[in-house]
DNA sequence: ATAAGATTTCAAATGTTTCTGAAATAACTG
DNA sequence: CAGTTATTTCAGAAACATTTGAAATCTTAT
């Protein structure tokens, strides 16, 4: 390998772990994603300890998260008792990956939270909702779920296997006037 | 104002506290805006304080936060010394906001490693792009280059004044077929 | 069944972020 | 200008998150 690609693949790396806050992830997950994503190739926990000089515990638990969000797969070679890993070379399939897992941690629960809310003061909460206060915090409530419930529609359509993909969907709309 | 109103508003305050890490800034920050978003009035550093029983300190620092990021504006009334803080009341303005600020922090400086790394072992560096190795690497780069080149136009559009708002542009995308 | 190798777990250590409180600074009033 | 009130700053404290390393568990080959 030329000594630049393997500076390339390093700074790679580096750059990558301090997207890790924007991912939702950790910083070492977002490192073993890069190495696993520069590399193309399958590595073993050996291998990911190695590049990155972090313990065997810290590796696997970081692997098994990337296999949680599912932008990372095993994968067995015959002849070796070791468990390889490789992450997913599609860019957008990462990203869907990995807005599918935020919607399903973040959006969900909170739209369900709203709902709960609006229940305390909506309409089957009687004797509050003459109180001009109480109105408009409905109003507010109600404005809140119908952005959470449109985030959610249209991420989920994004997402969908069966649905067009973000790819498509995001340069159809970055391209007509 | 009813207790079930009084009860609402706190409730709301630490559901809104648990998005924070998703919206990419503080609890306090996420509380003291939900604060002033459910309350609908603006209020004073001592308001807030006592609402959340927070520090001074803290209260200065995250609603200057607050302020940098576009969502909380500073009043002033008249025969008062103080100044008094309101929270953006439109969801979708809000979530511009932070959409823009979120670019700027962390896609823009994301493409510009990209574009460095990539004269790393580009054409501009001799003598290393015959190694299949290094095409495949440069490859991967510009796959990511052109990820977020294309996240960054798409939301670009979405949050600049003139173009069309995101509310629009997500109703349309999800309600055709 | 057992031995070797691979993986997982988790308590303690380390590192990072956030918060406090008091001092310093700034802004206003008369 | 002096006095008063409001705001900012920042070092240390507290809270929170991540990482280590070694023991426990699981897997596979023979």
């Amino acid at each position: 390998m030329p000594p630049e690609l393997a500076d390339a693949r390093e700074r790679f790396v580096g750059t990558w772990g301090q997207m890790a806050g924007a991912w939702g992830i950790s910083r070492t997950m977002a490192e073993i994603h890069a190495l696993l994503y520069v590399t193309g190739d399958a590595l073993c926990t050996d291998d990911v300890m190695a590049a990155l000089r972090i313990s065997r515990g810290n590796a696997s638990m970081s692997l098994r998260a990337l296999l949680d969000w599912g932008i990372v797969s095993k994968t067995h070679r015959k002849g070796d008792r070791k468990e390889y890993f490789a992450a997913e070379q599609d860019i957008w399939a990462m990203f869907r990956a990995i807005v599918s897992q935020r919607l399903k941690r973040e959006v969900d629960p909170m739209i369900a939270s709203l709902h709960e809310l609006r229940d305390l003061t909506g309409e089957r909460a009687p004797g509050v909702q003459d109180d001009p206060a109480v109105a408009a915090h409905n109003k507010r409530l109600e404005d809140l779920v119908e952005f959470f419930e449109t985030i959610e529609m249209l991420a989920g359509r994004f997402v969908s296997p069966q649905g067009e993909g973000l790819q498509s969907a995001a340069l159809r709309l970055a391209e007509d006037e």
